[in-house]
DNA sequence: TGTTAATACCTATGCGACATAGGTATAGGA
DNA sequence: TCCTATACCTATGTCGCATAGGTATTAACA
């Protein structure tokens, strides 16, 4: 296992999930391909990761699911957000970027 | 259990601790309230999880202890950077500093 | 035609880290 | 005197991620 592996930071899974769906609809493997493509294959969610995780949010209310097809016909199942979730997401973006430029302040500090 | 509560980013608390050591050594309880203070009460390191950190940090070699005593006199346990954890401050630095960007490259993402 | 890769979903297990809740002891202030 | 702050510690529970499997369908390719 490489030390750099494209490792999520632990407690991020959900906000990416959520804002992903602000694009629409979008089953599971979407998901995970339209964040490994948009962070430049610096986050790669597994599917063992995700899949349970998007039954967690399901299960919380915070997701609905639909089975669907894609584009080619195919079956799978697609989610989208609630509105408990679109709040969620606002919440987690706030606790985010708090919480993220807290530790970038203490990494950053210089001596005096 | 307030729902914002200040808690860490797991997977944060070693790198946050390196860089407080940087400062020379510190004792467990004044590296809690540096990280407590420099980040405006947003980041809070309960004791319970400090110290089972330093211990474990210890043990991978990345700092060292020293029995010592505090400005008032008082017994203190000090730890100081070791080489190898000077090392990994690095890189545990870069680590954060290209998932955190990801992170934030997906929740700022923008419709086209 | 057969086989592999890509798509799309899933479960089970292990482990590490954090959250919480305790505990000890000393020093100082009200 | 009693409470707060300082300074250290352990034990337990839980949750989420990492890993390693598995099924089924479709597309590409040799």
């Amino acid at each position: 296992m490489l030390p750099s592996a494209n490792h999520l930071i632990p407690g991020t899974l959900n906000v990416l999930v959520l804002k992903a769906l602000t694009w629409g609809p979008l089953h599971g493997y979407a998901i995970s391909k339209w964040i490994h493509q948009t962070t430049d294959d610096t986050l790669r969610v597994e599917e063992g990761v995700l899949y349970p995780a998007l039954h967690r949010l399901e299960e919380q209310r915070w997701i609905k699911a639909k089975w669907g097809q894609n584009d080619t016909g195919r079956r799978a199942k697609f989610y989208s957000l609630t509105a408990i979730g679109r709040r969620r997401l606002r919440e987690e973006m706030m606790r985010w970027k708090r919480s993220s430029q807290a530790v970038s302040l203490i990494l950053d500090a210089k001596r005096a």
